[in-house]
DNA sequence: GCACGATATTGATCACTGTTCAATTAAAAT
DNA sequence: ATTTTAATTGAACAGTGATCAATATCGTGC
């Protein structure tokens, strides 16, 4: 076959991208496979090849949807009027990696190759969701710590991370953790006091 | 041929996550292939898997080995009359961390399917690693606090993970962060300031 | 010494994977 | 109508985890 008229390069992209997505949440990272996305849409692995370059630039942009997702959840809980936004937003972390455990965990099972360099929209795409939780840490620091906002954002998520990592991956359940939740947003509020009274 | 005098079951086993760990350590999870560890001692593919039933079971055997490793050299940095032992055992988590990106790494990588049970000996080892940290933190609390060592610890643990996390896969050099050991033994001390006073 | 049973080891075989690329098709331009 | 350009294919390749009948070696009893 040749040129087809019901695609753009573009709605392709995309068609391969949320065919992509859908069966990163449905198997997880470990047995996802190309072919079984190209099966799906009704094209051939070559045209995935064509269309991506590689197998990590398809993954790439599948985890890139994935943080586009995360960063429309974040934002949406936001907005719903919540007592604290600091908190609204680790919940919402939590929600949306306990809610989407298999595309979630496949943002970090995914790591580049050495050689090769992240793509600019994905770079921007994690700070996006960065800048999000600096903006709500920034509003709740006194006006004279606003400039360490930033490093303590960066420091915070690493925090909410590790606990929701242990909490998806079962250590915490080992060890017997029954509220990762409320451990983060402990140690958040320990954090916090640091720079109050 | 058939039984082979020079390894019993017990050392080949051994032989077997030797260099199974050392090629961990050398290619990382995605890369390493179980052909690769036979032929490097000289045993078809077939013997691996009479001595381990499956890749998982592999897998875990050489994870178990690192964690081996890692608690040996936890407890050999704490014996070395550190001012302070609780950061030093923050020191030795990054430390080895660091020092073992892909055989550490691949500690998280691997996630057993839902259908298999994590073997006992792979539970005690992570426990043990954990019960180092209950103890330091409990020496570091008021006596009257030492009943939330464990619920601390288990937070810790996973507050200074998601640290070391992030400045191995790369997040905190593209977010700017400098420093992440700092970052996580800040975080540790606010943490402890809420039981003090 | 011999034969037999128990055990260890093999590697061809299978189904699958990511990757490549000459061949083919169809649309657009001339 | 012809040529050019772009899209699509799928067979082919090298690699993977997994299986298992066949084979080789050992230990033991006779």
């Amino acid at each position: 076959m040749g040129r087809r008229s019901d695609h753009s390069r573009e709605e392709l992209r995309a068609l391969i991208v949320a065919e992509g997505h859908r069966q990163m949440a449905e198997v997880g990272f470990a047995k996802f496979s190309a072919r079984e996305v190209a099966k799906a849409i009704g094209y051939s692995i070559g045209t995935l090849y064509n269309v991506f370059g590689s197998y990590d630039q398809l993954i790439l942009a599948i985890n890139g949807h994935t943080l586009d997702l995360w960063l429309a959840d974040l934002e949406a809980k936001l907005d719903s009027l919540p007592a604290s936004r600091l908190r609204a937003a680790i919940d919402a972390y939590f929600d949306f990696a306990l809610g989407n455990r298999n595309a979630w965990t496949a943002l970090y099972d995914f790591r580049l190759p050495a050689d090769e360099v992240m793509p600019e929209d994905y770079r921007i795409k994690v700070t996006a969701i960065t800048e999000v939780v600096v903006r709500e840490i920034r509003s709740e620091l006194p006006t004279e710590h606003a400039g360490e906002a930033p490093a303590l954002a960066r420091s915070l998520l690493a925090t909410v991370h590790g606990h929701c990592y242990f909490a998806l991956n079962g250590t915490f359940a080992l060890l017997g953790e029954q509220d990762p939740l409320a451990a983060a947003l402990d140690r958040v509020d320990d954090a916090l006091a640091r720079f109050k009274s």
